[in-house]
DNA sequence: GTATGTGCAAATCATTTGCATTCTC
DNA sequence: GAGAATGCAAATGATTTGCACATAC
């Protein structure tokens, strides 16, 4: 078990905000599992588990998520967002088909280098990346 | 000027679909700026140079002009879309602060060489690729 | 004690869709 | 002439918001 709840609450500290038992619910449920998730996945799991969440409250926890570097967004698709965890996971970037949809995943490192170099030359405080690379499937370049 | 308009027609040949003077309308006005665009901006564009275009005419040819590589999606932010062409424009990529949302361009060549490895290790025709490097801005690291 | 968070129901707003009409090929 | 595309109005569905109550600090 990873310690993001303690992240979390470090987090909720330094903006003077308030933890509460629906968050830590939310944060423990989105790191039980290795996937990507979106709110209304997200909300049947709890749900399922008998957990009684609303899904304005997951709606307004994800920005504090992001804010916090846990949690990244993946996509948009289906009419909506996809996110994923980030906190101590291995990174990885998507490959998608601009024809049919089909998104695989990939592992890459070369970007972190890039990373630093942005940080000394704007001054940001670099946290995380996301690369998307497109094309066309083995099955849809055939096609098209 | 460039030739999106002949890219458009080669690709809406290919595909056996039709050509229509609002698409090209659109695409032209689409082309007409350097800036990224969002479909209410776009319509409104369209609007003030006197042009009946529908949203509806917009938004069913989004898809296309993914497909076909002229444009991509940029970032989604204030619950909408927005794109950016690519075709016979430089590549960028986009550096965003965290907390107060603001968005950096920048150049990057170093991500091509990893194209050509996926296109070759999944099969895949690879035409594109997005980056976005996430993090906060100088004033934002302060407060944090 | 006070300001923040929660749940509910209602509102918002981007995007999609049904349909009758028009237009491309 | 058949199948697509358009515009309009209505539907959809994700996300947001107002509000009254509960609760963290």
């Amino acid at each position: 078990m990873g310690n993001e709840i303690e992240v979390f609450r470090e987090f909720i500290r330094k903006k003077g905000l308030r933890n509460t038992p629906e968050r830590e619910t939310i944060i423990k449920e989105i790191f039980a599992s290795h996937d990507h998730f979106d709110v209304d996945e997200l909300y049947l799991r709890l749900k399922t588990k008998k957990k009684k969440i609303s899904k304005p409250s997951i709606y307004r926890l994800i920005p504090h998520l992001l804010e916090s570097g846990l949690i990244q967004e993946a996509y948009h698709e289906d009419g909506h967002f996809h996110y994923e965890h980030i906190y101590g996971h291995e990174h990885h970037c998507h490959l998608r088909c601009l024809k049919c949809g089909k998104v695989l995943e990939f592992k890459e490192q070369r970007v972190e280098k890039l990373e630093g170099k942005l940080a000394e030359k704007y001054d940001y405080l670099v946290t995380g990346h996301k690369l998307e690379v497109f094309g066309y499937c083995p099955t849809c370049k055939v096609i098209t």
